[in-house]
DNA sequence: GTCCCTGCAAATCCTTTGCACTCCT
DNA sequence: AGGAGTGCAAAGGATTTGCAGGGAC
């Protein structure tokens, strides 16, 4: 189980279940599920939802950077290093005890900006 | 409807939707979910989610950084200054144009690191 | 009358759960 | 036999949507 989480982006359930099905055809989405929320309980995967309704999954357990594209929903990391001092610094002007922390970046992708500039400038060049 | 989303922390469309029956008792939860979504597309509010399995709303539209409890939920802001060079900083390293940026610590919040320590206190005690 | 916004209820989507079954020891 | 992990289907929650009604102009 632990090896397809690894394989790529950062998928959520339906889109695993769909992965792993190429493999074991038989395997149902609950036990996907229960699977995934087992191995992020045990801190061997991540688990976040963007705002667009699902949880998603992330192998890298690595505190790290992500950039969510609004129009497409895609989940990239973004490779910079993460401000390690940054819960250390905020910790003082909080009332409780911070454990972890996560930030999202959200805009539109490569791919996305690349298909609109396509459309506007089919009708241009027509 | 905006003064509502105004009045305080950060409240899930149920909160919201309970608050607002007070007084308008006649209001529906359909209308509430229409108006958050209305709002946040108008950009007058922020709409999020913590992992909790509900989207929360926020009146302050400034980005500032959040604390959420994995134990009761609550979400809180915390008043530091947020680092406004952030998405600059990173923009460089993402394939894709951010707009927004969000961060948020997950731990134990004062009233239930409290609260459990009355509970194992107890027994000591007695 | 027309338009916009609403209440209501049904529909939808994602996730969790209960139960019976299989596989392994 | 006993335990763990699974498929399947139903349950559960949150959010969205369709439609008819009501008020303002």
């Amino acid at each position: 189980m632990n090896c397809l989480a690894h394989r790529f982006d950062h998928p959520t359930a339906d889109m695993l279940y769909h992965d792993i099905q190429k493999i074991y055809p038989k395997i149902s989405l609950g036990t996907v599920y229960r699977n995934l929320n087992l191995l992020s309980d045990m801190g061997m995967i991540q688990r976040f939802s963007t705002g667009d309704g699902n949880e998603h999954y992330d192998a890298n357990t690595q505190p790290h950077y992500h950039f969510v594209c609004r129009e497409c929903g895609a989940v990239h990391d973004i490779h910079v290093e993460m401000r390690s001092r940054i819960i250390s610094e905020v910790a003082p002007y909080v009332d409780g005890k911070i454990d972890s922390a996560a930030t999202f970046f959200y805009g539109k992708c490569g791919s996305c900006l690349n298909s609109k500039e396509i459309e506007n400038n089919q009708p241009v060049s027509e």
